[in-house]
DNA sequence: GCCGTTTTCGGCCCGACTGTTTTCAGTCG
């Protein structure tokens, strides 16, 4: 059984009863486990059921702890497969229009016998929901936009637009003549890869002009909500943003409450409430007095804790370990020192050998390693073994031409059906370093991609895994594969894993970081780059490994120039003895 | 359904906004 498939059926499990109106505190409960289960991973949850512990995790009772043996020893549910044929599947669809929860969403369907997007619509425009008891000709209107709404964009962005978006809009927050202080919060500022909306917060002494600025600024094509202190708008580019106003002392606390998340943020008030405080955005309290905070950092010390940056708050033990003062100290854009995965015009990249090389000694690196793709990649113009002994002669006057930057040659091969890779033995060590990548056959089954990845990764030439599970980002699902056999595997043959920067793969999934990390793994954070301008990516895939919480020493292309070069040519000697 | 240094029962984080109501339920974050 899948880790993601038994957290997605605990979260259905949740949705399902809403559905049927049972008690929300039990909803909670399944969407509380649904998460735990997310963190905690497939291997582990598995040996905890194995080792009949999983009792002992925090937020699982008897009654989950017997449906998850039940489903990880026998793959099945029967209490999920009841529940679920009770309620038709469709359901699920509407919930995910704007304004529609499961109460109404119940109401359509035991009244109105509405049970798809089709129907909903069909009735909204056959004016039947008019008369409906808690519904209106607003709601119905509503719910006719909210249809359009999740046709034309499914509701979701990559982080890398959606911060651009939102970058813009807080620049022009900041124009606001009394504006105080604003920021990015919500899911950008904790950096997810895919976020649902843009969320900001203001302090202003004019909370009344500010929220009437914000929503009738150019790039606003409709206001869906103005009160006092909160405004929601819809941007010309599909996006939703919320702005939350307020005032200036209680900026700090406001800006913890809208960063979130909502399971962080709950952690939180309970620990404050058993510290006898009370937290909301507008402050922390004891009694009815307001603890004054000026920062989120007093506003964590406050509560016993050293500052949480916000790409860790997504409850995974960011609250335990700011008490006990054991948070890593993570990663940064300037600690990394050296690209790695760029391709040129040799194969499908649009910037020459020497433009690449020289916009990236421009943009400060010390080191570039290049990677073009290999022969079997007919489709992105892979080299043949010829084309990468010129490369590589150009490379080596490239290096006289710009001795500031070390130009590392290397190639990005293909991994064969079979596990192979795409050169013989004599063309791979001619080479500085090796990135192993899948592109084809996506679609193996799981053991045989795990073996074909496993025996890549047992390749003694292969420095680096290249995004290891291949998803795209609202395209395409991860391939079949047993990751942590990868893992293993890559620590065995100490082979570094890439976290590909591209903004539509983040691929390793922050998820999974923690854990390499803790087994010893090296990561590096390539950009993927088919132009100059792609170096730029980099800093994606270093918000992802923050939120992973790497450190510097876990990345690999934080390391000097001089470590770099040292660490290529030992694992290159050792390639050739291993032959 | 979970949990307990007040508790094995009775709580469970907290508040804004909208639309439907005429005091509040539902949704959202």
């Amino acid at each position: 059984m899948e880790m993601h498939g038994v957290a997605k059926i605990l979260e259905d499990i949740g949705v399902l009863l809403e559905l049927k109106g049972e008690n929300p505190f039990k909803s909670r409960a399944y969407y509380s486990a649904a998460r735990i289960i997310e963190m905690i991973g497939e291997d582990e949850l598995e040996k905890l059921v194995r080792e009949d512990k999983l009792k002992e995790v925090k937020g699982i009772g008897a009654a989950l702890d017997e449906k998850l043996k039940e489903l990880v020893l026998t793959g099945r549910l029967p209490y999920y497969e009841e529940l679920k044929a009770s309620v038709p599947e469709s359901l699920f669809e509407i919930l995910k229009v704007p304004g529609l929860g499961p109460r109404k969403v119940s109401a359509l369907y035991e009244t109105l016998e509405i049970t798809t997007l089709a129907e909903l619509e069909y009735a909204c425009r056959e004016n039947r929901l008019v008369n409906l008891k808690g519904f209106g000709l607003k709601t119905q209107q509503n719910i006719l936009e909210g249809i359009e709404f999740l046709r034309r964009h499914q509701g979701r962005y990559f982080y890398s637009e959606a911060r651009r978006i939102a970058l813009d809009l807080l620049e022009k927050l900041m124009e606001f003549t009394a504006i105080g202080e604003a920021s990015l919060a919500g899911s950008i500022r904790r950096c997810r890869e895919i976020v649902k909306d843009i969320d900001l917060v203001a302090s202003t002494a004019e909370p009344d002009q500010l929220t009437h600025y914000f929503a009738e600024l150019p790039s606003v094509t409709e206001v869906t909500a103005l009160g006092e202190t909160k405004v929601s708008v819809q941007l010309k580019e599909g996006i939703n943003a919320d702005l939350r106003v307020v005032e200036p002392n209680q900026y700090p606390y406001a800006l913890h409450h809208f960063t979130g998340s909502r399971e962080h943020n709950t952690a939180l008030r309970s620990r404050a409430k058993s510290m006898g405080m009370k937290i909301n955005e507008y402050g922390l309290f004891r009694e009815d007095e307001l603890i004054e905070c000026h920062t989120e950092n007093e506003f964590f010390a406050a509560l016993g804790l050293a500052f949480i940056e916000p790409e860790l708050r997504e409850n995974s033990g960011e609250i335990e370990a700011a008490e006990a003062g054991t948070l890593p100290l993570l990663v940064k854009e300037a600690d990394i020192r050296g690209i790695f995965h760029v391709h040129t015009t040799y194969s499908d990249g649009a910037d020459s050998l020497d433009d690449i090389v020289r916009g990236c000694r421009d943009a400060g690196f010390e080191y570039i390693g290049i990677s073009d793709h290999s022969q079997s990649a007919f489709y992105a113009g892979g080299l043949q073994a010829d084309d990468l002994k010129r490369q590589r002669e150009e490379i080596l006057s490239l290096c006289e031409k710009y001795p500031e930057i070390a130009i590392y040659c290397g190639v990005e091969s293909d991994i064969k059906t079979d596990g192979s890779l795409d050169y013989p033995d004599q063309v791979l060590e001619e080479l500085d370093f090796v990135i192993a990548s899948v592109h084809s056959g996506l679609k193996m089954e799981r053991r045989k991609m795990t073996e074909r990845v496993i025996r890549a990764v047992s390749n003694p030439y292969v420095t680096i895994l290249g995004h290891p599970t291949n998803r795209l980002l609202l395209g395409r699902d991860s391939s079949p594969l047993d990751i942590e056999q990868v893992f293993e595997a890559a620590l065995e043959h100490n082979v570094i894993l890439e976290l590909n920067a591209n903004p539509a793969r983040l691929d390793l999934d922050w998820r999974y970081l923690k854990k390499v990390r803790n087994m010893g793994l090296l990561v590096s954070i390539n950009p993927d780059a088919h132009q100059v301008e792609g170096f730029g990516d980099t800093a994606f895939g270093v918000a992802i490994a923050r939120k992973g919480w790497l450190e510097a020493k876990d990345v690999f292309n934080s390391r000097s120039r001089e470590d770099v070069d040292a660490y290529l040519k030992k694992r290159k000697a050792k390639a050739g003895r291993a032959r």
